[in-house]
RNA sequence: GCACUCGUAGCUCAGUGGAUAGAGCAAUCGCCUCCUAAGCGAUAGGUCGGAAGUUCAAGUCUUCUCGGGUGCGCCA
């Protein structure tokens, strides 16, 4: 297997002493336009130490290196050293290397030894699952998808919200109005009626909200009822949940949430004030945080109970104990970066170098743009209802475009799933995104359905081909400008994942994914495949094969399956 | 008020300081006797919010400014 960059550099690293292999290698990139080559390398950096100008430092550079036979061109542009691949060979590498690597392909062991921990969805008991939950979800299992990929020991865990006085006031809405089979038979929904009423009562009778105090406490100290009631609402919401997590194939390793660390918060609490962290304030403690240019952290009411943020240290303190993480992410909203900032500051300030391991990677808000997706149905929001529709609608293209389809429920569901889904992550993670149901359900051009359509296609064509044919294959078939430029975007996958990962930036790989199948259909539609000639159909089936294995790979990091047939 | 963040084609968005700023949708016009037309091609569409600066080179970095979003002690 031949790494074309890391020959580059090399070549270039013999013949330039003031830069380092290393330094090279990350200065060696593509050039935009494809006509000037398929590798590029800017001298300009070089120009003050050569004391000359970077077009005179290329033209020299291009008579030491032009000898390379993996390049069938190499020449120097306006400061551009540029290289243009054997195409033949290029495609011979390439095709080998997916081939033989199948689902490997891309993967690397740079984690190999190091745990990572992603924690991402967390949503609220007893509370809606709806769109807005999606992001954190979807961002999260693409992230603990390519650290598994890259060999990290990852951990994927759900920080439920589970606990504090919205528990209280749901036992009391429960105990005057709650009725156990029709919440069981509609959970969230019948859930959260009791729980708007509990707020619209609380305003003409102020004593339901002691009341709902009182059962909080009742709850921290184990009250049989309260406790009971509590692992109710719990168990039916984590039922609806994990349904709607089954849909979407995302898996976690631990629901550990803010129930969990409740008795780990004195600890902690015990533990600022002995560093001497902490500081009275109005009858609460504070973290002054003031020199670092952050707003001050409360960590303890004055009531002594504690907050947010003394759990996320709790959890955070937890996590390194039990896990030992290398990196621990956390997939939350930007909205609460501040809250973050001031966290990891405060375990600095607590004498642990492993703050620089906590990880917030944050997102924007998500809107509903839709009309039909606001709050006048006030169900039509819901995640679940979301995925249902599109699955629903999904069913009906494919009866119209392939009627004779077998398994049109399966298929209809990884669609529809995989048309939500990809859109989620075809943004970069940092802007606010609009949601909107009619853009999602339009699958046409740069979604995932266009994605699962041409490997569906490759799929296809793979079928109708004789397997584990010893033909060898003509791969000069291969140097027209589509083939060639399905091969260049075959090459770059290993890059991408890496960038994806350096970054937090899923969308990197849904990008990538839509560029491989646009450069697919090209090839598809300008070279027929099974042709004649027995050398030629075999190379042309071995870059098919190759396609197809780099878009499930593609594919399974964004989260969305490939069906075969579609 | 202070902090963070976003501003690129009619719309939705790409664009690790590098070459002529790119896609998709929408619009107009083409391509199925041929491997899945959920596809392919073509045309049109831009003072990269504005101003100054750093640099050999700025959509990208810095400062200022305008506009949207978010956050800022007893919710999580």
């Amino acid at each position: 297997m031949i790494n074309y960059k890391e020959s580059i550099a090399k070549t270039l690293a013999a013949n330039i002493d003031v830069l380092s292999y290393e330094e090279i290698l990350t200065l060696v990139e593509h050039p935009k336009n494809t006509e000037m080559g398929d590798y590029a390398f800017p001298c300009f950096k070089l120009a003050k130490a050569f004391k000359k100008a970077p077009n005179v430092i290329a033209e020299e550079l291009v008579l030491k290196v032009n000898n390379n036979e993996l390049f069938s061109k190499v020449e120097a542009i306006a400061g551009f050293l540029n290289f243009t691949v054997n195409a033949e060979h290029f495609a011979k590498n390439i095709i080998e290397e997916v081939l033989s690597l199948g689902s490997k392909y891309g993967a690397s062991d740079i984690g190999a030894n190091k745990k990572t921990i992603v924690e991402y969805s967390s949503v609220n008991i007893a509370k809606p699952f709806h769109m807005g939950h999606i992001r954190s979800t979807m961002i999260g299992e693409s992230l603990h998808r390519i650290y598994k990929f890259l060999g990290y020991d990852t951990v994927a865990i759900n920080h439920l919200g589970d606990y504090g006085t919205q528990f209280g006031k749901l036992i009391v809405a429960y105990k005057l109005w709650g009725d156990k089979d029709t919440i069981d038979a509609n959970p969230i929904p019948e859930l959260l009626k009791i729980y708007v009423k509990f707020h619209q009562e609380a305003e003409t009778n102020p004593s339901l909200e002691d009341e709902a105090r009182a059962w909080f406490t009742k709850l921290e100290n184990g009250d049989e009822e309260a406790v009971a009631l509590w692992t109710l609402f719990k168990d039916m919401s984590l039922k609806v949940f994990n349904r709607v997590y089954g849909k979407l194939g995302v898996t976690f390793d631990s629901y550990a949430g803010e129930s969990f660390y409740s008795d780990k918060m004195p600890a902690i609490v015990k533990e600022l004030r002995d560093k001497n962290i902490v500081e009275k304030s109005d009858g609460a403690e504070i973290v002054n945080l003031e020199p670092y240019g952050l707003t001050p952290a409360l960590v303890t009411k004055k009531d002594g109970s504690s907050l947010y943020l003394t759990r996320d240290l709790a959890a955070a303190k937890y996590r390194k104990d039990h896990y030992n993480f290398d990196k621990n992410i956390y997939v939350v909203g930007s909205a609460q970066k501040l809250h973050f900032q001031q966290w990891i500051k405060i375990v600095e300030l607590m004498g642990y170098d492993w703050y620089k391991d906590c990880i917030h990677v944050d997102f924007g808000m998500v809107a509903l743009e839709d009309g039909a997706l606001s709050t006048r149905k006030g169900n039509v929001a819901f995640l679940e209802d979301v995925l249902d529709k599109a699955v629903e609608q999904t069913l009906l293209i494919i009866n119209e475009k392939n009627p004779d389809l077998e398994n049109k429920e399966t298929v209809a569901r990884q669609i529809g799933i995989g048309a939500v889904v990809f859109q989620e992550l075809y943004t970069s993670r940092t802007k606010d995104y609009s949601f909107s149901l009619e853009k999602t359900l339009s699958f046409e051009g740069e979604t995932g359905p266009y994605v699962q359509y041409t490997h569906a296609r490759a799929c296809s064509v793979l079928r109708k081909v004789e397997v584990g044919s010893t033909v060898k294959p003509d791969f000069s078939a291969l140097t027209d400008e589509a083939s060639k430029s399905v091969v260049r975007t075959l090459s770059k996958f290993g890059e991408i994942v890496n960038l994806a990962h350096k970054n937090y930036e899923p969308h990197t790989i849904a990008r990538y994914a839509i560029e491989l199948a646009q450069g697919f259909n090209r090839f598809y539609h300008d070279n027929p495949i099974l042709v004649e000639d027995e050398n030629v159909r075999a190379a042309r089936v071995a870059l098919v094969q190759a396609t197809e294995i780099v878009l499930k790979n593609a594919l399974y990091l964004v989260c969305l399956e490939a069906p075969e047939k579609m």
